[in-house]
DNA sequence: TTTACCTTTGTGTGCGTACACAATAAGAAT
DNA sequence: ATTCTTATTGTGTACGCACACAAAGGTAAA
């Protein structure tokens, strides 16, 4: 008949008895000893003979042992204090869905006893990091999770954090040298890289094109949005040198003050139809040419904030490039629960896709947990 | 000093009693019963009076009560078999990614004792699907997993399943009226009209662009790529009408025949420039192109074979469109745990990410897990 | 030989839940 | 009143592991 068929079985890559997982009661009996003696060895405590140290940890290895983590977590019924670090934000911004994520997180494993703390600071006062640094210290946490905005500020902490033993994750940038346990965020380069990639197609054959830039606090943004802007740079650079890219620093104290900064430079420059944001304000230039209905405008900018969402679908916004910052702080949290509880082991540098999202995908994006 | 920071606590929205969370235990003296009730209460079980149901009930909805379901599924001690039936294929085709994330996921989960078996069926041979179908239910698996390509074959196992109680998984593509109890899948029909806005951007001014296609024992392809040639139509048809789209189809048969099929139509379309596949062999046209040197031709396609990521590499391809196959296979995986062992509620239409992959984003898609 | 002390090993209990079984109460039948 | 039946409720054990404590064995000092 049909021979168009066959089978195969997966069934988890562990050593099995006649069904069922090894148990340590298994380890133990074909040991010759006791459990207490193979959990001893298991967690490498004191007072075991060598002799049967070597013979419990020969069988483990035979058997390959593979601990119950749910019945390790129940049993040892601890509790975990986790603490978080974030930069001071309102409503719609960029942090806010990284803490949905990471509460999404904590509810998830809320079964291993988890409880999430989050601090802030205002990223523009120098000392506020440190200030939020030292009350977070007084919860003693078993865990931080925090993003080094302020590089020199966090080197400080780091190093309090490593005196203690507690382990911290990097979300969003990294410091590699500072040595998370794990980092979770984007590789801003190589997103300048991408960018600008898409950006030259979306300009077509113009000869010049526009960086809008944020300056907060005399401050010329992040380094994500610095290194995104190096890799933009060098893609421009390798691929088409003679391209003009004009930069337009803007406020965003009084939206005032920007619109005149804009209506200036596009008097100053009216053939350019094409341009791009490093930061996540991109609707301030959405809606900018909205306002003054300059339709023929073609835009680029980061980050899914409601306001930029919404330029998306009004079509003032051609492409976003989001970097799942919810993800980011589901992944922190998750890593954590790893890492501390069932410890397994952590992979430190994980960058987040980069993804392009335009009106058409959108709805979709949103829907990958 | 410094007031710009403060704090804020996520602890689980799950009440609490001093410390650590409500336990069937504290029900029970709460309502001034056994622990036996309450758990008779909680799983519906007779044996319980009407008043002491209503006070049980009463102090469950109170206390906000979320059972600890890693002590639930250490207790029911129950073995869970899963059954997973797909299409025939063989190494490095979209199939073997699927896999891969589902046996990524048995892995995770192993600790709640499943297994998976997975059957493949010849899509091209009428009657395989059915007779690998039956094969899978003489295991009586408790859940099953599969790809429903054959569309009226799959109808009717999918009444066999319906009878006996056994939930099922659709991944890939949906029959939404056929009602499982999730779908992981892409959008398709979004997907290809995403497609079109993409390659009308790399398309330029061409006034000229083709499809090509693929056909499998007299086939036209699946239903995921009619749809995505639907949506592409769509799209030229709302933005680009005067565009003429020329289609060529191809029968992976013998290579040369395909090949003299490209040669011939390039010879009558030397201008076309611009092409799309709906299909996953879309390394057949990079290949081709490479071959001839045609290094002017725009190309993109669907999924991330080997063969197509050596494509985007050597820049033969240059966009992918990517719909997180490990993923679809993960989330199948771990949708049939919180289903069955943890007892949470399931979202039945899950679409996949429409991801855009170039040489630049191409090494953090995966990295993602 | 007895006692003390240390090393090594084994046993018991608890984590929160599930389920089998025992116990109790209430009512009906004798 | 006694026995039987049934409805209801409580208790005990198990899941796999962690950890406290008890027990056993050995050595050295008194």
């Amino acid at each position: 008949m049909y021979q168009k068929y066959f089978k195969k079985k997966i069934k988890s890559e562990v050593m099995e008895r006649q069904q069922g997982r090894i148990r340590i009661k298994d380890i133990a009996r074909q040991a010759g000893v006791s459990v207490g003696t193979v959990d001893r060895v298991l967690h490498s405590r004191s007072g075991v003979s060598e002799s049967s140290r070597l013979r419990v940890e020969k069988v483990l290895e035979q058997l390959n042992y593979q601990p119950n983590m749910y019945a390790s977590a129940l049993a040892s019924n601890k509790k975990y204090r986790f603490a978080c670090l974030l930069p001071l934000h309102t409503a719609g911004e960029y942090w806010e869905s990284v803490e949905e994520g990471m509460g999404q997180a904590v509810g998830v494993y809320s079964d291993f006893n988890i409880s999430l703390e989050t601090f802030y600071y205002d990223q523009y006062v120098s000392g506020a990091f440190l200030a939020a640094a030292k009350l977070l210290m007084e919860l003693s946490p078993d865990a931080v999770i925090l993003s080094p905005t302020v590089e020199q500020e966090t080197s400080v902490f780091v190093v309090q954090l490593q005196e203690c033993g507690i382990p911290y994750v990097f979300i969003d940038s990294n410091i590699p040298n500072l040595n998370p346990l794990a980092f979770y965020g984007q590789h801003a380069g190589r997103s300048g890289y991408f960018a600008a990639r898409i950006l030259k197609l979306l300009a077509h054959d113009s000869k010049e094109i526009v960086v809008f830039r944020q300056i907060n606090e005399g401050r010329l943004g992040s380094n994500q949005q610095l290194h995104r802007e190096e890799g933009f740079y060098q893609y421009m650079k390798e691929h088409h040198e003679n391209l003009t890219v004009h930069e337009l620093n803007l406020y965003a104290k009084q939206p005032d003050e920007d619109e005149s900064l804009l209506d200036d430079f596009f008097a100053k420059h009216p053939d350019i139809n094409c341009g791009i944001t490093f930061n996540s304000k991109v609707y301030i230039i959405g809606e900018y040419m909205r306002k003054n209905r300059r339709e023929d405008f073609r835009l680029m900018g980061y980050d899914l904030l409601q306001r930029n969402v919404d330029c998306l679908k009004n079509g003032t916004v051609d492409f976003i490039i989001a970097q799942q910052p919810m993800l980011q702080g589901y992944n922190s949290i998750e890593c954590l629960c790893n890492h501390l509880i069932l410890k397994k082991k952590i992979k430190q540098c994980n960058y987040m896709p980069i993804d392009l999202i335009t009106v058409d995908n959108l709805d979709f994006y949103f829907d990958a947990q």
